[in-house]
DNA sequence: CAGAGACCATACTCGTAAGTATGGTTCCGT
DNA sequence: ACGGAACCATACTTACGAGTATGGTCTCTG
């Protein structure tokens, strides 16, 4: 027997949040307009405004939400019981493609948002923390540098794609090349 | 009836695509708007729908300048007569400096904008072939790839400002790093 | 000097999205 | 059952920026 009680919807806080949370991936942060996300809700602004006080409060969730589930990813990576650094990168690499569309909307959306800029910067100094330890254990020169260089360049991917005519490395090849001679 | 005698205005369409350009600096594409740049000219509206027919063909202007000065100082770069490759990578790394806050400005518009993105494509791929030859000269292996990691590791300082515990490397040891072993 | 065209000011319309006011419905405890 | 609180719909107001309509003023030219 399934609720189907699609007469009266009823809505929570968090499927606000989490409807703008889609919405931000989709089509960024000046994407998210309370009436397009009420009417994919099957709700009207009405709900909205009883669930919070105005649209910052709700974007405010957003950056809390995204930063728990940040922490969460990458605690996730330094208590994984993977040993070896290198493979270690390698799973760095397989989150950052599967968040990179949400990864990106956050960094532009930190461009002309200074709370959105100060999450994004907590993570990154997370990240770049247990990356540069993965660089240390390799034994691999000047880790901090070469870990800040190598997180930038694989959001600069995001401003620049990989144009037709150069072949697109492996994930493999681009670690060989950060982690030096 | 006397009216004041003020300086009187008159703009020309290259003012206005002028203060459009120093807008786009200093606050990015969504930032230009014609009331603002109005004021700050003198004028109001009156004169910019003579000029132009609508917002958009004022951006397109911008683009058309920008992709002219910017055609201009890689054919600098190109045709300067500096025979030594290194040298040669290190005017670009200066160049990047002086234009840091327009490049960052324009690579933002191209993210939600199909005519940024291709003016932003056409300037990189001139610049990445540019960067290529330089590598190519020096006897590097992967010149395009590695070309292509510079340039977003470059961009992406853009989204990832260096944080404070880390030292930022000189020019000139970034410059290194990517020329290898 | 007269008129035409270039240039601009003023005062609107219009569309959009945020935010408000208010009342109606459902649920839940006593 | 009933009264209040939770939840939502409807209709409204505000703010703002793009775009329009119209007429005024300057300048140049014949």
């Amino acid at each position: 027997m399934e609720t189907a009680k699609r007469a009266r919807p009823r809505v929570s806080r968090r499927d606000w949040v989490e409807a703008a949370y889609q919405e931000l991936v989709r089509s960024g942060e000046p994407g998210i307009g309370i009436n397009a996300l009420a009417a994919r809700l099957g709700v009207t602004k009405g709900s909205f405004y009883w669930h919070f006080r105005d649209r910052s409060e709700l974007l405010r969730a957003l950056l809390d939400r995204w930063a728990h589930e940040r922490t969460d990813e990458v605690l996730g990576l330094a208590f994984g019981t993977t040993p070896d650094p290198r493979e270690r990168l390698r799973r760095i690499q397989a989150l950052g493609a599967e968040v990179a569309s949400l990864d990106r909307a956050m960094r532009l959306w930190a461009q002309h948002d200074p709370d959105a800029a100060e999450a994004v910067r907590h993570a990154d100094r997370a990240m770049l923390g247990h990356i540069t330890a993965c660089l240390t254990d390799l034994a691999v020169p000047d880790a901090p540098l070469r870990a800040l260089l190598m997180l930038r360049a694989w959001v600069g991917g995001y401003l620049i794609p990989t144009p037709e005519d150069t072949p697109s490395a492996t994930p493999d090849e681009l670690l060989d090349f950060f982690l030096g001679p």
